[in-house]
DNA sequence: ACTTGAACCTATAGTTGCTACAGGGTTTAT
DNA sequence: ATAAACCCTGTAGCAACTATAGGTTCAAGT
């Protein structure tokens, strides 16, 4: 039995330890105790010594978690697709709606996004070179009447939230 | 003189709050007290009180870094381009520099974020709205065989950080 | 059995750019 | 004089990790 679960990659009774989970999924041995510790992953097995142990449910899951995130879902909302997809026999209505709301999320980023690039195109388009004193990119960050958008190509908080749920 | 230091908006001997300078510059007084201890804007002329008091110089300075921020400048971008437009006699080459990096950081950024559009577009279309069984949306994130785009549609992390200098 | 070195453990602090308190003091207008 | 509106400092919180310190355990080789 246990050439076969070689062959499979995890023995039963062993497990494989945090850093082989890690590599699997494409992250960090931190970032799988930090998702224990925020609960997205159930608390593992230990080794007498103390040392987590985990077995292939325990990969599926993690890898399901990193391919979310890696869609831009946020925890909060990883969390909640992962209790759905541990009931099969709900309705998917809800996930979609997750998607959906995700989706509409990125292409309203997507819209600021692109204005914001059709400024900084224009403000470095238009720098001729010289000095500071004469620069278009500095005029332009000190008189946002330069603008061609009124105001507010999405902002710097765009770049950084995530779109969440 | 006074008046007509009203009229400009800013008596000499007197300033302005916190509070005033803030709604010029359209953020909040945290947010210039966060500035001013990381070095962003000087510290202020005090009250006897030990208010701060602010003249035009430093309304135009944080109009200045509210709308490079606003751009999606990171605040050591903003730093440096302070540092430059503090200097009209230097060559703009550095500044240029700065924007033009910026400029591309936000064009890889979006299209990662389209390349995400489109693979959420397609989970999202192919849902049929049945059981989670056989959700499509589950399926996708449970396989990352069945994206299209081979991996990385730029990660959570993309819609997080914002581009740097 | 022993030793080495990689992997692991916990706890804590740092990242970015603010924002939100708590628990006070000051200014200004009436 | 008193109240409303403003301001002060210091600290903690947000998201989602990442990094570090200082120690323990495991697996493999001799």
């Amino acid at each position: 039995m246990s050439e076969h679960n070689a062959a499979i990659g995890i023995g039963i009774g062993i497990g494989i330890g945090i850093g082989e989970l890690a590599r699997r999924a494409d992250c960090k041995p931190e970032t799988v105790r930090y998702y224990e510790r925020v609960g997205l992953v159930d608390e593992a097995v230990r080794t007498e010594g103390g040392q987590r142990r985990y077995g292939e449910a325990a990969v599926r899951r993690l890898i399901f978690i990193r391919h979310a995130r890696d869609f831009g879902f946020s925890v909060e909302a990883v969390r909640e697709l992962l209790t759905m997809s541990d009931r099969p026999d709900m309705s998917c209505q809800e996930v979609d709606a997750i998607a959906t709301h995700h989706l509409e999320e990125v292409e309203s980023r997507l819209q600021r996004l692109e204005a914001l690039r059709d400024e900084l195109r224009r403000m470095v388009g238009q720098c001729a070179g010289g000095k500071v004193e004469s620069c278009r990119i500095i005029e332009v960050l000190s008189d946002h009447q330069l603008c061609i958008s009124e105001h507010d190509h999405g902002g710097a908080d765009d770049l950084k939230h995530g779109p969440h749920s």
